[in-house]
DNA sequence: GGCGGCCCTTCATCTCGCCGAAACACTTGA
DNA sequence: TCAAGTGTTTCGGCGAGATGAAGGGCCGCC
């Protein structure tokens, strides 16, 4: 469920307040005992100092998500992966492979973020690792499934793989 | 000025409250120690469990009172990079080798602050600086992946770097 | 004018990820 | 049981990215 308010801690998890913030994502920053506050903007975002009643937590929390459910569908969604393995998104749907659909979920699980390889290659093989590359293959392979969907998995180089919505970057001189 | 934040206690005052939020004013509920949280939705209305830190409050204004100045504006915030280097700035992002990561660590501590060019060799090579031109190296390909995220470090001669949001100069004569 | 400070290009080296091809394994149906 | 179909793994070459060294150009400041 997009919806779902995320909590932060704060300042310690500044970059993953930045990944839900760019993704639309309403989150709840919990603001250290001793840090400064936060200066906020977005509607979808608040922050309560720490330690604070749960009361007040869950309070905040009801706020946010009611502001960002009148937001409506608009914004941002993630993609959904079902047990069967079936990736939708954005109306459209692939299906994936055991191996890709635990890859797949282990990104999804960040999206945005970066997955290092060998987490993902625990992800993708829970009982131990296979070779050397099978996971730039299945990298590969899942690579063009999910572009048919609209994603793309990019290469953060020497620290894993990122997945977001394919967008085209202007890369020009 | 009709941006300004009005103070309201709560629940003693719920009938300003009421007027307030019928006039779009921008408010901030003072709430007393005992009372329940207060159910919110407006973006234009937040609480703060009194007693609160007077710094505490006073950000909660300001997030206020920029929601209600809103309509625009960039905001004043911080770009950040996370442990994979990944850094991200108003929704886009750019990963880092190791070397520009920490170069742009430690311009990102001082954000908008001169950073001198020894510190910034520091920072770069802890180990001991490489060779004699290295940072220039260094600092001229962070510029390029820097600006595509929309940040830039300007030189300040004989003193060091700066980064700062990229914004384009008028430089006429 | 000269010098120091900075910018930028080019080159060499090394590491890491990409990917085609093919072998191998497992499941299913005739 | 055999064969096809699907999924998984390995091999090995290639290419892109990261880093550092060197050389030269430009520019402001004294």
């Amino acid at each position: 469920m997009d919806t779902d308010v995320v909590l932060v801690r704060w300042p310690a998890e500044r970059s993953e307040r930045d990944r839900l913030s760019a993704l639309g994502r309403p989150r709840l920053l919990l603001v250290a005992p001793d840090a400064p506050a936060p200066a906020v903007e977005d509607p979808l975002e608040d922050w309560v100092r720490a330690p604070a009643p749960d009361t007040d937590v869950r309070a905040r929390v009801e706020t946010l998500r009611r502001r960002a459910a009148s937001v409506g569908s608009g914004s941002a969604e993630e993609p959904s992966l079902d047990d069967d393995g079936v990736l939708r998104w954005h109306g459209r749907w692939v299906s994936l492979p055991p191996v890709e659909a635990r890859l797949t979920r282990a990104l999804l699980d960040r999206f945005g973020a970066v997955v290092g390889r060998d987490a993902l290659a625990r992800a993708g093989w829970p009982e131990g690792a296979p070779g050397r590359n099978a996971l730039d293959v299945h990298v590969l392979r899942l690579r063009r499934r999910l572009g048919e969907v609209g994603l793309a998995i990019r290469t953060v180089r020497s620290r894993g793989y990122l997945l977001e919505a394919y967008t085209t970057y202007a890369k020009e001189a």
